[in-house]
DNA sequence: TAAAATTAGTTAGCTAAACAACTATTTTTT
DNA sequence: AAAAAATAGTTGTTTAGCTAACTAATTTTA
């Protein structure tokens, strides 16, 4: 049966809280999405670091990263430099418009994490971190 | 922090599953996608559906369904046929390739399935669907 | 130091999710 | 029966994930 499916349950989740969160945000007419808001929020916690950094602690890949950071740049939330030291490297930082929206969001997006995680118990908020951890250990190799 | 984020972990679990089952599928030389295979179940456990069908199921929408499905004809692994009772709908069935591949693939997704799931306990697995499930709740409405 | 390997980032191509707008057919309402 | 509403499916557009192939710069190594 389909719906006893674990991966099933997973991905829909997932797709059910992006949705959700994107819902939000558009009713609170602010241009980014889930996705690019988990990018500006490492660049925020991470000042001046490059796509490399944020592609690992997001796990995404450099396409991804690359696009997510470029449409960023485009909407001016974040500046995007080359480093001096190494001209490789981009050198990502937020804008003054980035900061700004990133102090309007920080209480929708508690919001949205409070709606979904409403009347879950501490226990299982953490059981289903360390049942997600187990299911992707599974996979590693 | 963002590792701790519940939306995060799920939806990077998925990705990883997502990623390790269609590893294990193209290692086997099989020309189908983790989601076309999810079409292609319920189809075959509901032969001469249409997509609406399929997309309840699925939860997902008429564009992404018309498209798998297409997909899935274009590799024969379906019949698409209109249906005479009411010609707005599809009649989805399998193919005999179809059948054959559905054949080959369910010990395949059983196996990934089984490794995903290693090292779960019963409880563990019925906890995390009940979470699961809750968290899509506190997003409905 | 020159060649080889590694690293950072981009571009291209494919699949899928989500939304809006559309066509065509069937059903409901008046 | 004609008009209006609902239903099934398609097409177009945007974002994102993933692979592969690429450029350019830096580091390693021989």
């Amino acid at each position: 049966m389909i719906n006893n499916n674990t991966y099933f349950q997973i991905e829909l989740t997932a797709r059910r809280i992006r949705q959700y969160g994107q819902n939000v945000l558009k009713s609170q007419g602010i241009d980014i999405t889930i996705e690019q808001w988990l990018v500006l929020n490492v660049i925020n916690e991470n000042e001046y670091t490059n796509q490399i950094y944020v592609g690992e602690k997001l796990v995404k890949d450099k396409p991804t990263i690359s696009r997510m950071v470029n449409q960023l740049e485009k909407k001016e939330f974040i500046i995007k430099t080359t480093s001096f030291k190494d001209s490789r490297k981009a050198e990502l930082s937020i804008s003054k418009k980035g900061k700004k929206l990133i102090n309007n969001l920080y209480p929708i997006i508690e919001q949205i994490r409070l709606t979904g995680l409403n009347e879950l118990s501490k226990t299982e908020k953490e059981n289903i971190r360390i049942i997600l951890e187990k299911i992707r250990k599974n996979l590693d190799h």
